[in-house]
DNA sequence: TTATAGGGTGGTAGCGATACCAAGAGAAAC
DNA sequence: GTTTCTCTTGGTATCGCTACCACCCTATAA
């Protein structure tokens, strides 16, 4: 019955109200608020009395479609709810608000198409530019982030070929770098488990390196050794357990992710085998967990906090009038040798 | 020296030139965008090939601007890094995702003062609604809320007065559950592991709740056996060990964080403790951690994600023209008895 | 045949801010 | 005293879209 509900607050006051009411020009109300130093003393005064008398809030929307800018950033992650992209995503959030900017958040579920989608969405919204997890982008996407021009940062990979700015490390070298270690340490059976491979290029890299390394030590690169598992602690359990059933010789498994990694582990506390006197285990990503783990795991550390920060301040930087130029940086990684291997 | 740079896409198509190129008015392209079904099949034939050639966006600032109504929600959280708030904030987003919304998404770090400052924020980008974590907020908070009149929904906790709706579980009677729970299996000496209680209700209430279910058990309030830690695994492995050299005869001990109560375990392990042998380790919030652990962990579980969802679905309903009124939605909690108690 | 209705389309006037330019007031220079 | 310059302030024209109303045309009823 009661129709379409009014949107905005009752009592909408806009900057010629404040105006008036200060006894100057709305310009002058504009100016008070966005740019102090070019109003004087005494007509700021007159205005921020007037703006707290009525607690005025400056519409936003009217003034980016204004002004053409827009502050406000968005951020494309495969899953909210991981915690790893959460601790980018903090960081991201940390920098861009002690910038002025927002950030609006979206998920594509690994989806190609669905960051398509939401890419657009997001160009629609007008947002000033564009943090995106993937390195690899439908033909969609890659044109409207040209066509608009938007700033972007890639952030899960190195790619070869950035669409614009990229902050990441190599999923490749990091796997390749775990996996040799595993080898230095004398491991010589060593199974990789990986996450979905399917529309993920973080993935295919890591196995892509596992394999690479396998190769360098000189060790049979046996498909058999690799498992593909969705993320959680069942899966990881799971899958160790599959590959000792077809290795019995087993004496290493590189997990690449840390709840696969854990699952494993707990599935060994189980069944009182000793990690790594059974087996040894090695994960990707440096969950706090791992460090607190019985035994403590050996990792690869991966500065998921300092990609988002960089990221940000990049975007802020060019947003703030940097000129435009192709930056590409690689944060690194680190192997923390812990007890499990 | 290239000075502001341009912030929007260089070929601004707008409404207007996809009009002219489709040979209508501007007004049919709107239609044809928003509301295919009020616009002639072959008017819409033409607008979408004009839209496509030009692969057109609409600028929504714009059409919000116009129509007053915006598609955008604010979320604030206390951390974004916390993946309890994770599950809610996905299940929010694909609630709010399959309704044509987006997400404005910021965090407090647990400060009411910030918590002000991001509502001001947020109403003045003029997001359509709100989420609240906080069930406690300023004077100026409350202010805005009532005089913009946006819908709210507050998930922390379940406040005797909500702002105007919430959707939660009683933190007071979860911990009061658990502690009763823990009696009832004979727990004698039971120790309460608190979060920080400076600005947060729900740690209030939590410990409110442990006393209140000591005193139903006719068991000594000790405020010796209330120990408060900032979430850790360090942390919660310290305090339990602190509660100890206290109470040397301490049976029990119940985390109001499950990181908290898992960095407890991994210290028993360590220790080579039996749990519950040696003492009793409970949790609050079903962290899937827990269920794999070594013993498993006995625990609160809070239907975070469902929470997400009815409160998404809520502010959908009521932006989509349902009428105000206060609802107050307690979606429970469950005790989830395991091994280690 | 004329009246009445109703779907489909277009014109016009904002939405609430900012950019840009013009103009007034003093201060500094001649 | 006049000119020039700088510092503030104000007026006006958008920004790109949608609401609202007017109009036209066809269809059905009288």
């Amino acid at each position: 019955m009661s129709g379409k509900a009014k949107r905005n607050g009752s009592a909408d006051i806009k900057m010629s109200d404040i105006a008036r009411h200060a006894g100057v020009s709305p310009m002058t109300v504009s100016r008070a608020l966005r740019e102090p130093s070019t109003v004087s003393e005494k007509m700021r005064r007159k205005v921020d009395a007037a703006v707290r008398e009525f607690s005025y809030l400056p519409n936003r929307i009217a003034g980016s479609l204004s002004s053409k800018r827009s502050n406000v950033v968005g951020l494309i992650v495969p899953s909210i709810r991981n915690s790893l992209y959460a601790n980018m995503v903090q960081a991201i959030s940390d920098v861009l608000r002690a910038n002025g900017f927002h950030l609006m958040i979206a998920n594509s579920g690994h989806l190609l198409d669905d960051e398509e989608a939401l890419v657009s969405a997001l160009l629609a919204q007008r947002v000033c530019s564009l943090v995106l997890h993937n390195t690899t982008h439908n033909k969609r996407v890659r044109d409207l982030v040209a066509k608009t021009g938007v700033p972007v940062v890639e952030t899960g990979n190195l790619p070869t070929e950035p669409l614009d700015m990229a902050v990441s490390y190599s999923n490749f070298e990091a796997a390749r770098a775990m996996t040799a270690h595993l080898g230095r340490l004398g491991y010589r059976k060593i199974g990789f488990v990986t996450l979905p491979l399917r529309d993920n290029d973080r993935s295919e890299e890591r196995r892509r390196g596992y394999f690479t390394a396998l190769k360098e030590l000189g060790l049979p690169a046996d498909p058999t050794l690799v498992l593909e598992a969705p993320g959680g602690f069942s899966e990881g359990a799971d899958a160790l357990m599959r590959l000792i059933q077809i290795h019995p010789g087993l004496d290493a498994a590189f997990f690449a992710g840390d709840v696969l990694a854990v699952g494993a582990l707990f599935e060994c506390q189980r069944r009182g085998w000793a990690v790594p006197g059974r087996v040894a285990i090695a994960s990707f990503d440096d969950l706090d967990l791992l460090r607190h783990a019985v035994p403590t795991v050996t990792t690869l550390r991966i500065p998921r906090h300092e990609i988002g920060r960089r990221s940000a301040e990049l975007l802020v930087n060019r947003l703030l009038g940097a000129s435009p130029e192709r930056v590409r940086i690689d944060v690194g990684f680190e192997i923390v040798q812990r007890e499990s291997t």
